[in-house]
RNA sequence: GCCGCAUUCGUCUAGUGGUCCAGGACAUCAGAUUCUCAGUCUGAGGAUCGCGGGUUCGAAUCCCGCAUGCGGUACCA
């Protein structure tokens, strides 16, 4: 059988980088058995509801290649994948667990739920709706017949919640943690239906999952805690549970705990796919694709956090990823997040964009900057520098000499290398330079090397001076490289200039 | 508090009773690339496998206890 799996984030803000995992395991395993992978919308509870999240969460899959072959933006059988859109149907099932003796009925409010947790709190306990204390409170199980009847025939707000039996042994069976074994005495009568006509995740989740036929329930491990509740929700149901795998957790680089918005803030890098906006404070969040971040590098690192494929293979294509995938090499332990590991994945695929294609990114940044250079001669400068970008974003500071003078020039260079007489030989440099028609790099390079060698000029200062002359800076690829691309006039104005302004 | 999950180099991890005085990658450091920086290449350091008990001829690997960390404990997902 082919599996059918599904992601359901809510639509609550900006997708988070382990939601992103989370889905991508899913794809993986799915489409490594050539299965179907669902999106579906988690929105049952409206005071959460963010604008734009749900076209966020889309338009992120799309950017990092994971396909979905049902969901919200794309229909199927299965319709419609969207909780908010399917809220008619899940009363009946309440219902049905009701008359089962599976669930009751609560009228309990807010309030006075609040208090017995504050009650309970004052006295160094824990108040939980469960077996112990359902029989003190305000439910069917407590009240008449007639007054639950009467009571939902006038509009009472009322919630089903789910009947935990007692002393019973509940057993997860977890595709990563194995057997998990929960005593049902511990567990709290969740609710299930809410006084507002809508179910919670859970009641939703189990009848989506089902009538959706969803057979391998990959998510977060966050979710280990109620999988028991699911458990026996499907068997109050009658229906066969589909396939249980909690992935572990990700966490923070500096310490322990979950990865969160605010790490990424701290420590300087995303924790989003995409850059999002937050409707209601306008607050900007970074995204890794706005950061230069090439989305195979995304999926990669992702994918080796928390998994990885037995071997000592680390760069792997989406294909492969898919090929190698095994949901039993995952690992059971939170992974924490390591930026600097992201930067070297990024490094490895941008140096896989054709130069071409890097040629084509950058004109846009040069127009932008009102420069105008033609694509030879971009291109000869992204064939000099490709090496030393770790971010397509970084193709201008690693080049912008090429495409202007320098304005002024790094002190602490001029201070190490620029001494009395560098001047007079520059000057005499320029000469040579201008002596040699037509240009040619590797006569240059000669003729400097022997003025250098006669005059026995110190090597490291005299050429770094002359870099300094044209780049403003000690740094940058091979200096009579750089001569060729900028050509002899224009050096010898930036040798000039700089001989000029750099006094000592 | 209660319930659950986890615990191998700084980090991600390999390892499923002997071939492991523990392998790889990132990071770090050193050397090379004879102008610089970056990159690249080569090399080095780095884990008494959380701790304590067992089981076994033999344990990172199996069992028990403890500790620590994390997750859950909402009419949130």
């Amino acid at each position: 059988m082919k599996p059918r799996v599904r992601f359901a984030p809510s639509p609550t803000g900006p997708l988070h980088i382990g939601g992103v995992r989370t889905a991508l395991y899913n794809y993986l395993f799915c489409k490594k058995f050539g299965g179907t992978m669902i999106l579906r919308i988690e929105d049952t509870d409206r005071t959460r509801f963010v604008p734009g999240a749900e076209e966020y969460i889309i338009e992120a899959f799309q950017w990092l290649g994971i396909k979905f072959d049902e969901g919200v933006h794309i229909g199927g059988p299965f319709g419609p994948y969207k909780q908010s859109e399917r809220k008619s149907m899940y009363k009946a099932y309440a219902d049905q667990l009701i008359e089962n003796g599976w669930a009751y009925y609560a009228f309990d409010t807010p309030e006075e739920l609040d208090a017995r947790r504050k009650e309970a709190e004052a006295a160094k306990k824990n108040f939980q709706y469960d077996l112990h204390t359902r029989g003190t409170l305000c439910n069917s199980l407590t009240l008449s017949a007639e007054e639950v009847k009467g009571r939902l025939d006038s509009g009472v707000p009322y919630v089903v919640r789910f009947k935990f039996p007692a002393d019973t042994e509940i057993v997860v069976e977890d595709l990563i943690r194995g057997i998990v074994k929960i005593n049902s005495n511990t567990l709290d009568d969740k609710v299930l239906y809410k006084s507002d006509g809508m179910p919670t995740y859970h009641l939703a989740n189990i009848v989506d999952d089902h009538t959706m036929e969803i057979t391998h329930v990959i998510r977060g491990e966050e979710w280990l805690p109620s999988a028991p509740l699911h458990v026996m929700l499907y068997k109050a149901f009658g229906w066969e549970a589909p396939q249980f795998a909690h992935l572990p957790l990700l966490l923070k680089p500096d310490g322990n705990g979950k990865l969160s918005k605010r790490d990424g803030d701290r420590l300087g890098f995303p924790v989003f796919p995409l850059q999002w906006t937050d409707p209601k404070s306008g607050e900007v969040s970074s995204g890794y694709r706005e950061n230069g971040y090439v989305p195979e590098a995304v999926i990669n690192m992702l994918a080796l956090l928390g998994w990885n494929p037995g071997t000592e293979q680390e760069i792997m294509s989406m294909d492969e990823l898919i090929q190698l995938f095994s949901l039993e090499k995952i690992s059971k332990s939170g992974a924490k997040f390591d930026p600097e590991k992201a930067k070297w994945f990024n490094h490895h695929y941008v140096q896989q964009i054709p130069v071409n294609q890097l040629v084509a990114e950058f004109q846009k940044v040069l127009e932008g900057k009102g420069i105008k250079a033609d694509d030879s001669k971009v291109t000869r400068v992204v064939e000099l520098i490709k090496e030393r970008i770790y971010f397509t974003r970084e193709l201008w500071d690693q080049s912008h000499y090429f495409f202007e003078a320098p304005e002024n020039y790094d002190e602490q260079a001029v201070k190490k290398r620029w001494k009395p007489g560098t001047g007079a030989h520059l000057t005499k440099i320029a000469e040579i330079i201008g002596s040699v028609v037509p240009f040619d790099k590797q006569t240059a390079h000669d003729k400097v090397m022997d003025y250098i060698q006669q005059n026995e000029l110190n090597m490291g200062q005299i050429m770094n001076s002359f870099r300094i002359s044209l780049v403003g800076a000690a740094k940058g690829p091979d200096l009579f490289e750089i001569v060729d691309i900028l050509g002899p006039q224009e050096v010898i104005n930036r040798m000039q200039k700089a001989i000029e302004v750099i006094r000592i």
